[in-house]
RNA sequence: CGGGGUGUGGCUCAGCUUGGUAGAGCGCUCGGUUCGGGACCGAGAGGUCGGCGGUUCAAAUCCGCCCACCCCGACCA
């Protein structure tokens, strides 16, 4: 392809509001432009890109016997209200109606369609099972597009369905998927993780997501360096940081004394853990002091020493299947002390549930954890905090003196169900008083939690009236930098990512309602097992380029580069140079290269920038010495470029001499030897 | 959906506070000089200042409504 002759609209500037690397530099190689928010248009260079990464992701998908077929973007509603999820999902589809009226969506995956074909044309276990996959455009009205081509309303993805006899059998068909991915995001040049992800409410039980770590993504996993163990930090587990020894203070205190950072006085001291109820709680004065900074700083005691008590109130119990409230009774075996059904305080039907979240002072909620366990769910309002505490937010706790602090009150804990973050069956604690301005000090969860050694609770739990939980071990903390790997004891880092893929033990959350089924060899009916598996292919080259680029521009892997080689004529004017580069760009191409030739008019500034923007791996440059047949080689990744590409071996210096004569020769051996690192 | 911000030539932006002839750089066209890391000189083309309404003798500028886009959050098979 000549420059002259194409539309390859580089640009000085970066584009207004763009804030990811793969963003800038793919407006500015002129690759993609943007139609609207969260549409792009893919521009030839663009376009070339993600041909390339389908080209590779049909050859891996085609190499573990997946069937291409296509599915259409439009779909009859009915098929999706089939599935319930027309229902179950909100704005994000898009929805229209037809000429004649009939409700119509844009498929954002293609589940029903597939499950649709499946059961009209499975019938026998003899024909399972069945790999099939399509390359679509999906169509999700995404509440905030971003990213550039990150996050986008209409982008290309290949989804895969698996259709199996049974479980175990899925168990294959998901290797398979496994392997192929593998293959497809190393061939691709990506570094990546598989991580073990949420499943989510809508069903199936193991799920995987490919990721690949860049500051431009939106997760975050957890990753041991030392068994392998990776997980979405939405589901990741692990030990967090033990509480550290507090230096004796006070004589005569029987535990451990207060003392945070060297420099602050402590006020208050930590009472030992065995010490009675009675004599343990204290309520201390802790004027304006509603975050957990405030209160470190005024007691003087480190943030692990707080504990966060959190409301939060459930408005869809109502409306979603109550799970089994197993759990439930076991969890209420504490002190005894708990009353209330959740919900009683805040009244009448629809029973709306509150609870009490607690974690550790220098812990984070991770509110996946908790929406696993009760449900979608959000943060109390300040009023409905006075409400069901009876105490201002910012001082609200899970215990509380009656009588406020006179000598000798009562213990009490609150009325709400409490679920307490498992980090906390240690130790002792200071705690918002349920009072304004005041603080507990000596609280011990482990006295009105679930009995010590109780299982933590991982099922969704929902409590309904007259079905009180009140207090329950659960682990609901997000997993921190530095945390203990449960495995291996190594310690967990955690690091920003990109989605490329994912894939997903479906099991027969479409085939039941949909009537997808096989007779088996006994001739009974049974629901067919699905298995869903996506890639998204703008997210790969974006990715791509978040991960391999300089300051001058992208540096693409060979495999997904638009072209192979850049031959630069450096003075078209001058005959010689024009002869042979004329002459090599025949020559390149003729061996299977792919060749951009930049046979512009233009300064050589220009056509050099250029090049190493757009980043094709090689660039061959016809200058000065044209005349006397020597020609020059520059690898774009240089040497630090290189590395970065995992594996793959260093090449010649950013520019060297060769005679012309040998430059086809040396650019196809140094083509081949890139693609084969990455196979 | 909540909060914040921005809309001015193809691109990146200034001008708006304090109303009065619409600007710069880049890009584009033509001529000339250059010619290995986004050249230089000269001459040009190109804008209903996001839209509608209001205030005013007069609105890019002030006011109201709407739209689009960006950022933070919520959301996210």
């Amino acid at each position: 392809m000549r420059v002259s002759q194409m539309l390859l609209p580089t640009v000085k500037e970066e584009p207004a509001g763009a804030e990811a690397v793969s963003h800038k530099l793919m407006v500015r190689a002129g690759l993609v432009r943007q139609l609207a928010a969260g549409v792009y248009i893919y521009l030839p260079a663009g376009w070339r890109v993600m041909q390339k990464i389908a080209a590779i992701i049909r050859q891996e998908m085609d190499g573990i016997g997946c069937q291409e077929l296509l599915m259409p973007v439009i779909n009859p509603a009915e098929l999706w209200e089939e599935s319930g999820r027309y229902t179950e999902i909100g704005d994000e589809l898009f929805r229209f109606k037809d000429r004649k009226g009939t409700p119509m969506v844009l498929a954002m995956t293609h589940e029903e369609c597939i499950t649709w074909v499946a059961a009209r044309e499975i019938r026998s276990y003899k024909q399972l099972p069945q790999l099939w996959y399509h390359i679509q455009t999906k169509e999700r009205d995404e509440a905030r597009p971003k990213s550039g081509i990150l996050r986008t309303r209409e982008f290309i993805m290949k989804d895969s369905y698996s259709l199996d006899v049974s479980d175990e059998a899925l168990q294959e068909s998901y290797r398979k998927h496994i392997a192929a991915y593998d293959r497809i995001y190393r061939r691709c040049g990506l570094r990546f993780l598989m991580v073990q992800s949420d499943p989510g409410m809508m069903g199936g039980r193991t799920a995987h997501e490919y990721m690949a770590p860049s500051e431009a993504g939106e997760d975050d996993v957890v990753v041991c360096r030392g068994c392998g163990y990776a997980a979405n930090i939405e589901l990741a587990v692990a030990r967090p940081q033990p509480l550290e020894a507090l230096p004796v203070g006070a004589p005569g205190a029987a535990g451990e004394a207060a003392a945070a950072s060297t420099d602050t006085t402590a006020r208050v001291t930590l009472p030992a853990a065995t010490a009675p109820a009675a004599e343990r709680l204290q309520v201390v004065h802790t004027p304006g002091t509603r975050t957990i900074a405030q209160v470190t700083a005024f007691l003087g005691l480190p943030a692990q020493r707080l504990i966060k008590s959190l409301i939060v109130v459930t408005e869809q119990a109502a409306v979603k299947p109550a799970a089994t409230a197993r759990g439930a009774a076991g969890a209420s075996a504490g002190t005894g002390t708990a009353s209330g059904a959740p919900g009683a305080a805040l009244g009448e039907e629809p029973r709306p549930a509150a609870w009490m979240v607690l974690v550790r002072g220098d812990h984070e909620l991770q509110e996946s954890k908790l929406r696993k366990l009760i449900g979608d769910f959000r943060m109390a309002t300040a009023d409905e905090v006075l409400a069901l505490q009876a105490a201002p937010a910012g001082f609200v706790g899970p215990v509380r003196r009656a009588g406020g602090d006179g000598e000798g009150a009562v213990v009490e804990v609150t009325g709400l169900p409490i679920l307490a973050d498992e980090a906390l069956r240690d130790g002792v604690y200071v705690g918002g008083a349920n009072l304004e301005d005041h603080h507990l000090v000596g609280i011990v969860p482990a006295d009105w939690g679930a009995p010590a050694g109780e299982s933590v609770i991982t099922e969704p739990l929902c409590a309904g009236p007259g079905e009180p939980v009140a207090a329950a071990w659960v682990d609901v903390r997000r997993v921190q930098d530095g945390d203990r790997c449960l495995e291996c004891d190594a310690p967990v880092e955690i690091e920003r990512v990109i989605e490329v893929g994912n894939i997903f033990q479906l099991g027969t959350k479409y085939s039941i309602p949909m009537g997808a089924t096989y007779l088996d060899e006994d001739g009974k009916e049974q629901p067919i097992v699905m298995g869903s598996y996506g890639i998204g292919l703008a997210r790969i080259a974006a990715a791509a380029v978040e991960q391999h680029h300089d300051d001058d521009g992208i540096i693409w892997p060979v495999s997904i580069a638009p072209w192979q080689v850049e031959l630069v004529c450096v003075r078209p004017a001058d005959d010689a140079q024009r002869a042979l580069a004329e002459r090599l760009y025949d020559e390149l191409r003729a061996v299977g290269l792919e060749v951009l030739y930049d046979d512009r008019a233009v300064s050589a500034g220009i056509k050099f920038k250029d090049a190493d923007l757009l980043g094709c791996p090689l660039q061959v440059v016809v200058g000065k010495k044209a005349a006397d047949g020597i020609v020059e080689l520059k690898e774009r990744a240089g040497a630090a470029g290189v590395a970065a590409l995992a594996g793959v071996p260093a090449g010649p210096g950013t520019r060297s001499e060769l005679p012309a004569t040998e430059v086809v020769a040396v650019a196809g051996a140094r083509v081949a030897e890139l693609l084969s690192a990455l196979s």
